[in-house]
DNA sequence: AAAATTCACTGGTAAGACCACTTGACCTCT
DNA sequence: AGAGGTCAAGTGGTCTTACCAGTGAATTTT
């Protein structure tokens, strides 16, 4: 048996943690006040400063407009919200949200082939031996789990050598996105994390500054990945409809 | 003579716009520590609680790690900022970063024409009336700024087409960076916003679900912007090149 | 030399008081 | 009536003070 490192939350992250969630779930709608800072530090059990940290995040996040006089509303975060809710949007309450799930595959996607042939026409050799190096260490990845870091970090590679600090941080995002759910996805995303050829394949296209190859191979490799997912998506809407029948 | 709407910044705010210019800056590397909460406190002159929200913030914009127990040291936000940083990475002290502009500028034409595409994938007779619709009131505007704010819109309409929340967060990164430089690209971007018959052409590509009319158009469109602004650059450096002479 | 302990420093939390601002109800004058 | 002023209640903004809870390095003990 192995021990888990228990992670302890503190008290404005708690808060914070289950008034993101009320929003993204919709109980807190756009335009809705929220409750006062006192009534909320009563409600939590907690202190107005822990309430007011929280509530700071919040409007960091784009989640909540607060008007010193006036009550804190919530925003609507489809118009005012960054990727960075991706995560939080994915799964809740354990339930994979499929809507999203399919939009950051063609975020992903699309992304991913912009990246590379960018990253094809500003290839130094210093990049390419990184990228090759990159390749390597997933190559010798066994392990799903494994693999999908690898794959993370040769990407991560591949946008650094696109040097274009706009694509950097929206791939950030997604990986923050993405990171949570990997070990749930590891079954699924052997197909796309198996095929050591292909990354090698799209490092050599970038290495010989190949545009045109970095981006069919990319297409090649990002839709292994999003062809297995969405195949799985329809299994489970198969069994559903099969159910209500 | 107008009247400008006075903004008072709270004392948080002050200090974490302060500590997110040094981070984004430099001047505060990755890893360093920040000093304590209370060092800060007395430096700025303010409480600790106004501290501690700033710092909140802060975290929250993936820009700090704080430990308890430990100091708070600085992340490198390349390899963990979201894009909500661009905006205030596209201009520090009032001076323009090329190559971050450049960077945004390849971010926006090619998830634009991504986004386009997969809206031409999607349209229905709603959006579709909505896109026209904003295109009739980008149309009517003849102040360059206005007609700016009518192109946004005309895109947010775009990106609700292509029903995709990870492009729609995105996007609102990408609105965040660009919206407060409006007023300074107007004399250049006119070159993009003025042609409403390209508005026109992309939009009536989509209600079509012309998929690929809809890419060219959304390419020709964004690359009269991009091409604009390039030039502009350019120029600037050339007259750093022959001073330096 | 290695292990255990201590201590100084860090962030985390709480309570209470007061200031600054917004809103809406109420009142007054025109 | 309607425009304007006044006022009170409620909201977020800030400060002070105190203490709790981890971390890490210096110190002591073995």
């Amino acid at each position: 048996m192995m021990f888990e490192p228990i992670a302890r939350k503190s008290a404005s992250t708690e808060v914070f943690d289950q008034i993101t969630a009320r929003v993204l779930g919709g109980d807190l709608a756009a335009g809705d006040a929220l409750p006062s800072e006192r009534r909320l530090a009563e409600a939590f059990g907690v202190s107005r400063p822990a309430v007011r940290e929280a509530i700071q995040k919040l409007a960091q996040a784009g989640l909540v407009d607060v008007r010193q006089g006036d009550a804190t509303s919530v925003r609507d975060f489809r118009q005012h919200g960054g990727p960075e809710l991706l995560s939080q949007l994915l799964v809740r309450d354990g339930i994979p949200d499929w809507a999203v799930v399919r939009s950051v595959l063609e975020g992903r996607r699309m992304i991913g082939v912009q990246v590379a042939r960018l990253a094809a026409g500003r290839a130094t050799d210093q990049s390419g031996a990184a990228l090759r190096e990159a390749v390597d260490r997933l190559a010798s990845d066994s392990d799903p789990v494994a693999q999908q870091v690898g794959a993370l970090a040769f990407w991560e590679r591949v946008v650094d050598t696109a040097d274009s600090i706009a694509f950097r941080l929206i791939f950030n995002s997604l990986r923050n996105a993405y990171e949570p759910t990997m070990t749930a996805m590891a079954a699924v995303m052997v197909a796309e994390v198996g095929r050591t050829d292909l990354y090698h394949q799209l490092a050599e296209a970038i290495t010989a500054h190949d545009e045109v190859a970095a981006a069919q191979t990319a297409t090649t490799l990002l839709d292994l990945g999003t062809a297995a997912v969405t195949a799985v998506i329809d299994a489970l809407h198969q069994n559903d409809s099969e159910k209500d029948t």
